[in-house]
DNA sequence: GTCTATAGAGTGATAGAC
DNA sequence: GTCTATCACTCTATAGAC
């Protein structure tokens, strides 16, 4: 692999793991293996390789979280794929972690493509929920943004709930707990 | 106020603003307006003073949950009452905010107040929900445990909504949300 | 209790040789 | 493109005077 491609791999996973505040780029150089000309060779210091690995993070996650909604079966069924799909819940969530770290937030080119892809899943769920709606699928006073942001916060609070208690109990608790508030009420002759 | 005072609040405003890792003993220092010395003194490093602060951010935290958790009204109008309480939004939460530092999940002694005050929180709302349930004012079949962890997990996630768009529109939009799916059915005669 | 001095390591970056 | 050298600064802490 190219020494850039390597660079950004390697911020990708520290971001992840330490945020943006808690990596160096010694820290980068080191687990890409690259040397310090290296990495200001290829980038603009800390900044421009941190953008280049969050644009990608975030992409990954849209065509990850893309492919679950976009695949088939019920609104409902659609939805609890996408949160019942296999995650490193002790980690955090790549990319709504760095809604925490002050140098992202402070930082509108480091914040644009978190926010866009959180806004994309919710308007994406969104645009789901609307159709479950009008299949009768969901309870019909529900307003399908408000839903969707409801969707997108229980997975972002069950990481941290995960991560507070060391276990990811906490995190499919919260999954199950949204989904049994979501299920389609039971069809009639069922209990 | 005394130092030590001083330097525990100083502490916990900086570690709300940027957590463990983005917190130096200079900038508290300044924050407090005491010395080097004045903080080696009556605390044993960052470690130590963090602790302290760490500790009585999540004790406040449980006063204010509390008071409101344990006020008049019926189970779902307690649960409302908490989850449309006045916050800081876009400061995110100051516990749940540690969870995303790599130092304090590294360290048992911090991660011990902030694990304690999470699970109080989820363990006292799943009280209020099971009197709801035995009331009769949420569905049935609904387990009162998942469900809070669900509404503690959606206040968690709102913060992250809110900060990566710059906007508490997000937050109060995913509260709705939860507050919709979770609202006592209509009863007959409404609309 | 509070102050200043000092210290070794790390941070984030630039310069210039190769 | 990659390397080493160097830089000014910060980080976290200790020592010892006052």
């Amino acid at each position: 692999m190219s020494t850039p491609e390597r660079l950004i791999e390697a911020t990708q996973e520290l971001l992840w793991e330490r945020g943006y505040v808690g990596t160096s780029p010694k820290a980068i150089q080191q687990r890409a293996g690259a040397g310090q000309g290296s990495m200001y060779h290829h980038f603009a210091g800390k900044p421009g390789l941190a953008l280049a690995a969050v644009s990608r993070t975030a992409a990954e996650m849209r065509g990850t979280a893309g492919r679950l909604l976009d695949g088939p079966g019920s609104a409902y069924e659609r939805i609890a794929a996408y949160l019942l799909r296999e995650r490193d819940v002790l980690k955090g969530c790549p990319v709504g972690r760095l809604t925490m770290d002050p140098e992202v937030i402070a930082s509108d080119a480091l914040r644009a493509p978190v926010d866009e892809t959180i806004d994309w899943l919710r308007g994406r769920l969104a645009e789901i929920i609307q159709e479950g709606l009008d299949q009768g699928e969901f309870s019909p006073g529900l307003a399908a943004g408000e839903v969707a942001a409801a969707v997108v916060a229980t997975v972002q609070g069950g990481y941290v709930l995960a991560r507070a208690s060391g276990s990811t109990a906490a995190f499919d608790s919260a999954v199950q707990g949204l989904l049994s508030l979501l299920a389609p009420a039971a069809p009639a002759g069922l209990a």
